[in-house]
DNA sequence: TTCTTTGCAAACAGTTTGCACCTAT
DNA sequence: ATAGGTGCAAACTGTTTGCAAAGAA
C-alpha cells in the first residue's frame, strides 16, 4: 500500500488538483489508496456498488481519467482484449504480472532504482511515463501447472 | 534491423515452426524482418496491398498471432484505443515510445543488459515477457512543441 | 448561480470468430 | 488427400461520448 488515505485526506487531494471532491470520487479514491489490489473499472466498480449501489461505470472511467491525468494514480494498459489495471503508485517501479491469472505484484529494490536513474541518463531524454512489466508465472499458477 | 531475411530464409522459418509458408505470410515476414519500423497490423495491411490488394486484415492478425505464438515477434501493446505495434526483435530491450507521434524506437546497452538480469535474478521468477517501455517526446515532437 | 459531474445508452475501434472456400504439404 | 489457412462480414469487449438531470463551489 502506498498511501493508507483518509477521508479529509482524500477531500484535500482533490480539491488541491482541481477536482470536485465528489462522493463517487471519494469511495473511488478511498478504495484505491488503501488496497494492494491492482483493479480494474470493473472490479472497481463491483467494490464499490456495495457501498453505492447506483454508480455508472462510466463515472469510474471518468474519475479514473482524471486521476490519472493529474498524474494522482498509474494506469496499466494490456492488449485490446485485457481491461486496465489501476493503482496509486506512481514511481518507476516494476509489476510482475502473471500470465494467467493476472494477478499484480509491484517490485522495487536499490538495484532496480539505482539501474533505472542510470538507463534514463543514457537515454537522454525526458521521460513522461515508465512501463516496466515482467511476465511470470506466480506462485499458485506455478503449482497448478 | 534485428534480421535481413530473404524469401528461403522466411520459408525455412516458418517451417521450423511448424507453419504452412502461404504466400500470404512470406509477403508478412518479408516486409517485417526487413524494417526498422514497429508497425500496426493496419500499417502492414496498407503496406502489403501494393503488392497483394486482396489480402484481408484478419489474415494479419492470424499471421502475427500465430508468429507471436511461436515467439518470432514481439507484440507491443498499448491501451484499448491504440492498436498494438509489431516487431521482429524479442530480446528483453527498452522501447522508446514518443507520446505525441507514437513513434517506437529500440534502445539496448550493455549497462541496460547487465542490470537486466541482476533484476531478473532478484526477482527470481522465471519471465516469460519483458515489457520496458519509456513514453518520452522524440526529437520531432520536442521541436514543434 | 454557475460550472462541473453523473448516469444512462448508444457509439466507437481494434481485434477475433464462424464458416465456406482454397492451398501447401 | 487432408490438415490447416484465407477472407469476408458479423460479433465481441473495454472504453468513450452526448446529453439531460443533479450536485459542488
Amino acid at each position: 500500500m502506498v498511501n493508507n488515505m483518509e477521508k479529509q485526506q482524500i477531500i484535500q487531494l482533490l480539491h488541491e488538483n482541481g477536482l470536485k471532491a465528489t462522493l463517487q470520487r471519494q469511495i473511488i479514491c478511498e478504495y484505491l489508496f488503501n488496497t494492494d489490489e491492482h483493479p480494474t473499472a470493473e472490479q472497481i466498480m463491483q467494490k464499490i456498488s456495495e457501498k453505492y449501489p447506483t454508480i455508472s461505470i462510466a463515472t469510474i472511467y471518468s474519475t479514473l481519467k482524471n486521476l490519472k491525468e493529474k498524474k494522482i494514480i498509474h494506469e496499466l494498459e494490456f492488449s485490446n482484449k485485457l481491461p486496465s489495471h489501476f493503482e496509486p503508485n506512481t514511481n518507476p517501479h516494476i509489476n510482475i504480472i502473471c500470465p494467467k491469472c493476472h494477478d499484480i505484484l509491484d517490485f522495487e529494490s536499490e538495484t532496480f532504482t539505482k539501474f533505472w536513474k542510470l538507463i534514463v541518463q543514457e537515454i537522454n531524454r525526458s521521460p513522461e511515463r515508465h512501463v516496466i512489466d515482467i511476465y511470470a508465472l506466480c506462485e499458485k499458477c506455478q503449482v497448478k501447472k
